[in-house]
DNA sequence: ACTAAAAATGTGCTCGAACACACTAAATTA
DNA sequence: TAATTTAGTGTGTTCGAGCACATTTTTAGT
C-alpha cells in the first residue's frame, strides 16, 4: 500500500502508453472513452503520486521572488528578516529559485515605489512585499495583479483582492497579552501606551495593539488602573518623556507599541527611584540588554524572520510542488522575558 | 555568479568528459594529473553546486527510520509528536523515506524492549528514541551502533557516544522561567514544587526542572519564600495532594514539573476561597481547559511536536542532502497563558 | 471505396548526477 | 616483439515526469 507508482507502472496496468496515462493525469484531451475507463479503474484501486523530484528535474523554469522590505540599515526591526530570507534562499536555490531582495526607505514612499519600479524590471513570478504604505501598496499591489505577478505580504495586513497571502501577527491578541502580562505585573495605578515611531507608518500596527491593550482591561472592568495614550516622535522622544514622567508621578507600566522600549529604558535606567514596569516589543539587542538588565519586564516577539521565511516558502512550495498558498499565517505571540530570551535570539 | 554549472559544463570547460569529472568530484581514482589540473583549475574558478534533485532522482534506495515512542493513548503528552512524525511523513515521502512509529507502554521497559525488538527486524537506516529508562536505553543503541544505525534522541537527554543527536528542552532553564513567572504573581509565601507521575520515568526530567526553580530564588536571595517538594503518584494523588493543602493552608503557589497540571487544578476548582497560583507543563487538553478558566496561570510548552519533527527531519536531510546531523537542539521555552494559548494548540 | 482530415495512441527525448561498461593508449611481462 | 595487464578516458543508460512529435486508427466526405 505504500508502495510507489510510476506513470509506467500505471500504463502496463491498464494496458496503454504512458503518453495516454500523461494525457489523463492532465487531461489534456484526446483520450478515447475506452482508455479513459481504463486508466481511471487502475487510478482508483491505487494511489499515485507524482514523483515530485522528477518533475522539478526536467522543469528547468528559474522561478524568480522578489523581496520588497524596509532597509535593515534604517531600521534593524527588519534585520532578522533578511535572514529568514537567506535560509529560504539557501533552502530553495537548488529547486532552480531565485530570491532577491529589494530595500526601501522606510521613511519614504517614494523610495518604496522607486524599489517597486526595480522590482518590475526583474520580471518575477512573485512578491513579497513587507507594505509599510498603504496607499502606495494598493496601487503597486494592482500593477502586479495585471502582470499576474503573485503578491504575498508580511508584517503589515492589507485588504485586496490582489494579494495572495498575508503571514504576520494578531495584533490586537499581543496587545492583549501585553496587558495580561501588565495585569500580572501591577495591581493598580497608572499605565502609558507610548506610541514611538519616527513616521506614522506603523499607525495601524500601533493602534490594534493600543485597542488590544485597553480591550483587556475593559473587559475585566478593572477600574483601579487608569491608561494614558502617549505619541512620541524622533526627535523629541527624550524631552517630551521627560515631561511626561514629570507631569505623572505616580505612572507605573508603560506599555510601547513598536520596537523602540530601549528609548524609553534608556530615559529611565538612570532613575533608580522610579520602579516602572516596562512591556515592549521585538528582540532588537538594546530593547534585550535593558530585558536583561531588569529595567525590561517582558517583551513580545514578532518573529520577523519566520514572517519572511513562510512568506517565502509557500510561494515557493506553491510553484514547485504546487500546494496552496494559505490566505493568512498568523504566527503565535510569544512572550520573552529575561530567562528565556537567549533562545529566540537568532 | 549564480549560473548554475552541471557535471556536463565543467567537462566541456576543461575539456575532458563528464566520466572524468565524476571521477574527480567524488575521487574515485584513475585521473591523470593533467586532467585532473585542468578539472581543479575549472572548479576553483567555478562554484559547482551538485543539483539535488538530479542526485535524488537516480537515488531509488528508500531509506528507512523508525521512531520509538511512548503509546500516545497511554499518554496524551506525546500525541502531538504523532502528528510532527506524520508531518515529516508527508513532506519526505516524495523522497522514498519511510518513517514508522512504534509505540511503547511508558510504564513498561519490557515492552520498551519488545519495540526495540520489532525495529531490528526492520533493519531501519536511523532510529529517533525517546529514550525513558537510561539503562535500557544504552543497551539498546550500543547494538544500532553495532548494525551502523543512526540513533537520534528527543525529549529525553541520555548521554552516550553513539548517539548522534538530542533534540529537546533545557529543562534547568525551563525550571527557571516558571519560577520567574511565579516570582511576579507572587511576592512571597509558600509554594509547592510538585511531581506528578504514575512512575519513576521522569525522575530526572523532573528533578532538573526542580533545580532550576529552586536555583533561580537561591540565586535572588528572595527570603519570602518557601519552597516545599511534593511527590505524587497514581492512585494517591488527589488524597495525598488534599492532605498537603490541609497541613499547609496557607499554600500560595503550586509549580507541576509534569504535564498533570489539570490534577491539581481539578482538585483546587471547587475550593473556591482558594488563591492559589498554577504553573505547570504542556498544552494537554485539559490543561488549557483549566487555564482558560483562569485557575492555571501559566504553562509552558515543551513543544514536543516540533522535536520530533526535528529528530526525523534532521536524519532525513543527512541522508539525502547529506547535511550534518547538528548534536543538540534546544528548542525555545514558551511561555503561554490565557491569551497566547490558542496559537500553539495544533 | 477511397481519400483526407481528425482523433487517438505510442515513441522518444530531455532534465543532471551517478555509475557501469566499453574503449584507447601506455606499461609491463613473457 | 607479441601478449596482456592497467591506467586513463569516454560513452551510454538509468531514475520519472512531461511534452513534442511520429504513427496508427477512426471518422467524415466525396
Amino acid at each position: 500500500m505504500d508502495k510507489k507508482y510510476t506513470i509506467k507502472d500505471i500504463a502496463k496496468m491498464a494496458g496503454v502508453s504512458k503518453g495516454t496515462v500523461d494525457r489523463v493525469l492532465h487531461n489534456r484531451g484526446k483520450v478515447s472513452p475506452t482508455a479513459l475507463d481504463k486508466i481511471n479503474e487502475v487510478l482508483n484501486v491505487i494511489n499515485y503520486e507524482p514523483n515530485l523530484i522528477a518533475r522539478n528535474l526536467k522543469n528547468t523554469k528559474v522561478y524568480r521572488i522578489c523581496v520588497l522590505l524596509p532597509d535593515p540599515e534604517i531600521d534593524p526591526y527588519w534585520l532578522p528578516c533578511v535572514n529568514g530570507i537567506q535560509e529560504a534562499k539557501t533552502e530553495f536555490k537548488a529547486y532552480g529559485v531565485v530570491i532577491e531582495t529589494h530595500y526601501f526607505n522606510p521613511e519614504s514612499k517614494k523610495s518604496f515605489l522607486n524599489a517597486h519600479e526595480t522590482i518590475l524590471k526583474q520580471s518575477p513570478d512573485a512578491v513579497l512585499i513587507a507594505p509599510l504604505f498603504h496607499k502606495e501598496t494598493l496601487e503597486i499591489v494592482k500593477q502586479y495583479d495585471e502582470l499576474e505577478i503573485i503578491v504575498n505580504t508580511f508584517n503589515n495586513q492589507i485588504e485586496s483582492e490582489s494579494i495572495k497571502s498575508f503571514v504576520g501577527q494578531d495584533l490586537h491578541k499581543s496587545g492583549r497579552v501585553a496587558a495580561s502580562l501588565m495585569n500580572l505585573i501591577l495591581t493598580d495605578g497608572q499605565i502609558a501606551i507610548v506610541h514611538i515611531d519616527e513616521s506614522v507608518k506603523n499607525a495601524v500596527h500601533m493602534q490594534e495593539k493600543e485597542k488590544g491593550f485597553r480591550n483587556y482591561f475593559d473587559e475585566k472592568k478593572i477600574a483601579d488602573f487608569s491608561l494614558t495614550t502617549l505619541k512620541l516622535k524622533h526627535p523629541n522622544v527624550e524631552s517630551k518623556f521627560s515631561a511626561f514622567l514629570e507631569e505623572n508621578p505616580n505612572l507605573k507600566g508603560i506599555f510601547i507599541t513598536t520596537s523602540k522600549a530601549y528609548q524609553i529604558a534608556s530615559i529611565l535606567a538612570p532613575l533608580q527611584n522610579k520602579k516602572i514596569a516596562i512591556i515592549g516589543y521585538d528582540l532588537v539587542e538594546k530593547n534585550v540588554n535593558f530585558l536583561n538588565q531588569g529595567l525590561v519586564h517582558f517583551l513580545i516577539h514578532q518573529n520577523q524572520k519566520r514572517q519572511a521565511y513562510l512568506g517565502v516558502s509557500t510561494l515557493v512550495e506553491h510553484f514547485l510542488f504546487r500546494k496552496d498558498i494559505p490566505e493568512t499565517i498568523l504566527l503565535p505571540i510569544d512572550i520573552i522575558n529575561v530567562e528565556n530570551a537567549s533562545f529566540y535570539v537568532s
